[in-house]
DNA sequence: CCCTGGCACTCTGCGCATGCGAGTGCCAGC
DNA sequence: GCTGGCACTCGCATGCGCAGAGTGCCAGGG
């Protein structure tokens, strides 16, 4: 276990080496935290957070710097989550209430974030599984052709064009709709098979064909959509960041287009807790020199999905980590209003 | 006026340092290209195209680099459009083929544009004044709320929630619902506001407040979403580039987060002709340094928007000429066929 | 008149040695 | 267990010299 003095070390150099950017040396320590003993001291205790591994040496004889572990000791028992101050809520607030549609709360969030924190934000839409739906419409464009077009509580719209291998009697078609909306509307998407399943049954013969394939079209969109979308916005933050990111920042870049890797480091949507991956805990190779802080939003009580930040391991942990619970919090409250 | 041997020296100059990355001197450029002449003449004929200000030194004893103007004139005189080979005609097609709703071709035509020419690629969605309407939705959310959806040709869906100033009775809004799509299906978003002008007369005077208020979302719709969406891909294919951006490249990033800058870069979306935009024919600062080709694609004969790459100036011009103007076919006859 | 080979000149980039400064580890003393 | 002192280690910036590539110019030849 560590001593309390030595926790308070690490904390000083955190907080140094994320100011300066330059591995910090025992003396510089001691000139700016008034931590009451010597540089010889501070000295005996780094060596001591070395051999524990939560601090390093670039190259022999230079300042330390924090490690994965070391940041992880930090977010976990050193630092809080800064809180915003009431006029930057104001202005959090006041921004996203513009937004005319989810699309642009989305791309607002995106912004928002981007602009709080200065680094990379993502903000990952409303999840179809994790919504329930407010109304299926059923339109027709040719004879044997439908659109499909799906709108959830959370504003989100997914449409789908289905050629049926026969016609729609008008009235057959307003008769499905009307079922169908009798059913589901008001239900979770992931309750839907299970509701539409005997749905064909009662239709004539000659119309059964033509609702089977409008059901499993539904069926489909809602699994295809289940592998949901990003939204990404502040990329030009990385570039602050350049000597961070040993290589350069073409790995992240490319990450950050991978939006199936991206979404699973976002962790499971169901989880609303906030939470930060550091450095290699992001077991994806191009991310091991950055950290994520996600966190789940949602219009109730729990989350229909995440948003959160990419940015180097080296970063300011309770600013952002306060910035990002403070943006979850109010797109939830839009999206409870809309 | 150039005679043929000098352009033939810039056409040199162009491809050598486009595939070196590294200005070009008088004995690499004999040696590669068989001009028939000696260096020494071909000195003679770079200090012509230096006074003329199509070539320029980095510095004193050095190669030639191509200058904007040097460039300019490759595209116009000395290159053409290299086409695609057959089996990359064909990849082009299966993979967009793939697509199941408009997101989805726009995403995918992004993720190709990247790939094929290594480079960012940008895509316009489809324009909706440019469109026609294909179908208008109205669903009634709850007594006094409705959603207006809109549907064009190309598969593009806009929706919007409605609160009307009194609730619709259920006969009139169906009666709305018929008397809206029998004036506007099938016409252009343009013609739009023109042909719902005197819809309110038609109505008991009840419900002429709620139809003033869906008609004026409807028109407002239109006006707001002219302000066009882009989508934007291969961002990681700019640090290929870093030596070729002076600073770094952040103020790329930047101008490609500005969506309003890169609307106006990619040009007017009625023109369908390709174009090429070099370095400062740009006019916006952040980017000096890259070049633009942009072309029109479209449903029919004409564009329904742009799609396009950016990338250094130092690029194939021929090369990404020609993957842009396949995908730009390409994707116009998947959106014909949806 | 245009092309050519030769020559002197200019610059950049690279390798190498040097010196400086920051920072460390260790040890003896309080 | 803390402190001051001391020797040591590197990294980094600086300066120098050299090789290589490229140029401009000039006189000579087809």
């Amino acid at each position: 276990m560590l001593s309390e003095r030595r926790l308070e070390v690490l904390r000083a150099i955190v907080q140094d080496y994320v100011g300066t950017e330059e591995p910090v040396g025992s003396k510089a320590l001691t000139e700016r935290h008034n931590l009451g003993v010597s540089p010889a001291t501070v000295r005996n205790d780094m060596a001591a957070l070395e051999e524990e591994g939560y601090i390093a040496q670039p190259h022999t004889s230079a300042g330390r710097i924090p490690t994965d572990k070391g940041y992880r000791l930090f977010v976990d028992k050193l630092a809080g989550v800064k809180p915003m101050t009431a006029p930057e809520r104001r202005a959090i607030q006041n921004f996203l209430e513009g937004a005319v549609d989810l699309d642009d709360v989305v791309a607002r969030t995106v912004r928002l974030l981007a602009q709080l924190t200065r680094q990379v934000a993502v903000v990952q839409y409303p999840s179809l599984t994790r919504s329930t739906v407010r109304h299926v419409e059923l339109l027709s464009m040719a004879p044997a052709r439908l659109m499909l077009v799906l709108i959830t509580d959370t504003g989100r719209v997914e449409q789908r064009m289905i050629d049926c291998p026969a016609p729609f009697g008008e009235t057959s078609l307003a008769d499905l709709r009307a079922r169908l909306n009798s059913r589901v509307a008001g239900r979770r998407f992931a309750d839907v098979p299970q509701l539409v399943q005997d749905l064909p049954e009662a239709f004539e013969a000659e119309d059964r064909g033509a609702v089977s394939t409008v059901l499993s079209t539904l069926l489909e969109t809602l699994v295809e959509e289940t592998e949901e979308r990003l939204m990404i916005g502040g990329t030009a933050n990385l570039t602050r960041f350049a000597h961070d990111f040993p290589l350069s920042i073409r790995p992240v870049l490319e990450a950050l287009e991978e939006q199936v890797v991206l979404l699973k480091l976002l962790g499971e949507a169901k989880d609303p807790a906030m939470r930060v991956r550091i450095g290699h805990e992001n077991a994806y190779e191009g991310l091991n020199s950055t950290s994520i802080v996600s966190v789940g939003y949602g219009s109730g009580g729990e989350a229909v999905a995440k948003l959160g930040v990419v940015g180097p391991t080296r970063m300011d942990y309770p600013g952002t980590m306060g910035a990002v619970r403070a943006v979850a919090r109010y797109v939830g409250q839009i999206l409870a209003e809309s």
